[in-house]
DNA sequence: TGAATAAATGCAGTGAATGCAAGTTTGGAA
DNA sequence: TTCCAAACTTGCATTCACTGCATTTATTCA
């Protein structure tokens, strides 16, 4: 396990930071054309490193690991006034205040769409990378779990008065994550076309269904 | 990616599977000492092969990778009679009678508690492992979905009136998958003495917590 | 007992990943 | 502009996971 380079790091404009931000992108399209067109299996490091005119050592330089060029470029985390806002926030419904924040989140996070959707096809298209992608999203997950629970305690409740209080917002995280993948699915399939309001609704009622006229014995 | 070959292939009782059960084990024993020892990341596959004098082309034989020797032993899926007990369920509850069968599932799949406890510990303090083990949890989950689905089929519900159907049994699955999670982590605690009946009840109350009193926008 | 079958091993080779020690390019201060 | 330091790229050697193939050894069963 190592970590690669962040992606943007140093200021923004620079003639260094733009060399770096295109030398990663050419990186990152020549990989993921190759993949589309042999299969992930039968793309080797040194293919890439050909077709896009770099030493395997700076690949490794960049994205740390072969699946690395595949996989979603940032961490995708809200920002601190995103996340400030959820854990005062108002507080009609965790389920509703969290899910908006993720989606902020979400939206402009990977704002290339061309490299979007050929990734998202890869993705989906190769089972070891399906993978290594949800071990992210579980990453990321338990970050959701740590606001969920910052807003527990803004809210007044304890883990000395409820012991298992992570596990509810464990729970919580695991059942608005799985309403952001469906629709995640939704908007790829529409084509990026539904606004969030569109989303939110949808999703809204697939919890409502599963936690309405649910009785647990 | 490859197949490990199944554990247990071939009929039981003969030398030849009580050789190889054994030969199993010896390796993984060993694995797990070491790596509680030096640490994961420090434990070559050379190591393990001196400790249990078998040579490297035998590990992958058994293991077929590096991690294989320290995941879950088996698939770990309910029995065809469990399954259809479920789908055709009386259905008082989706929720808890899917973690029932789970429940059923996981209680007898490791009958080697010391084994069990070795491992258990392993995983949870090596970041990568655990990685691997969630995957694993969740190609299991997708075989869970599938049986929510019959069971829906089964109670008259069809795809063509609820097109979303299998994204609701999605989440169900999640759901109940994140009170089992909390229900082996309880049972794990306090050294394997609850009864069944104590965890649904923990899971039971949890559930209820975050499906009552929540409401979407 | 004597094949047939399964399992274990040795060996050679591929490809991912890392460390190190060069070179090269860029940013910024003098 | 000039020059230095920091950032970046590269080549090279090495380790390690993993695979295919051929060979040997151990079980099974007729």
């Amino acid at each position: 396990m190592t970590m690669s380079l962040p992606a943007s790091s140093g200021p923004a404009g620079t003639l260094r930071s733009r060399k770096r931000a295109a030398t990663s992108l050419a990186i990152r399209r020549a990989a993921i054309a190759l993949a589309l067109d042999h299969g992930y299996e039968n793309v080797t490091v040194e293919m890439i490193c050909e077709a896009s005119m770099v030493s395997q050592r700076t690949f490794f330089n960049y994205f740390g690991s072969r699946e690395g060029v595949y996989l979603s470029a940032e961490k995708a985390l809200p920002s601190a006034e995103l996340v400030a806002g959820f854990v005062e926030g108002t507080g009609s419904s965790v389920f509703g205040d969290l899910f908006n924040m993720i989606a902020g989140t979400v939206v402009d996070s990977d704002a290339n769409l061309e490299l979007f959707r050929a990734r998202h096809q890869l993705i989906h298209q190769t089972p070891e990378l399906l993978n290594q992608e949800k071990v992210r999203i579980s990453e990321a997950e338990e970050s959701f779990v740590g606001y969920v629970m910052a807003r527990y305690l803004f809210q007044g409740r304890s883990v000395a008065a409820t012991p298992d209080l992570e596990d509810e917002a464990r729970m919580v995280v695991s059942l608005v994550s799985g309403a952001m993948r469906y629709a995640m699915q939704k908007w790829v399939a529409g084509n990026f076309t539904q606004t969030r309001e569109d989303l939110v609704r949808g999703a809204s009622e697939l919890i409502q269904r599963i936690t309405v006229n649910e009785h647990w014995p």
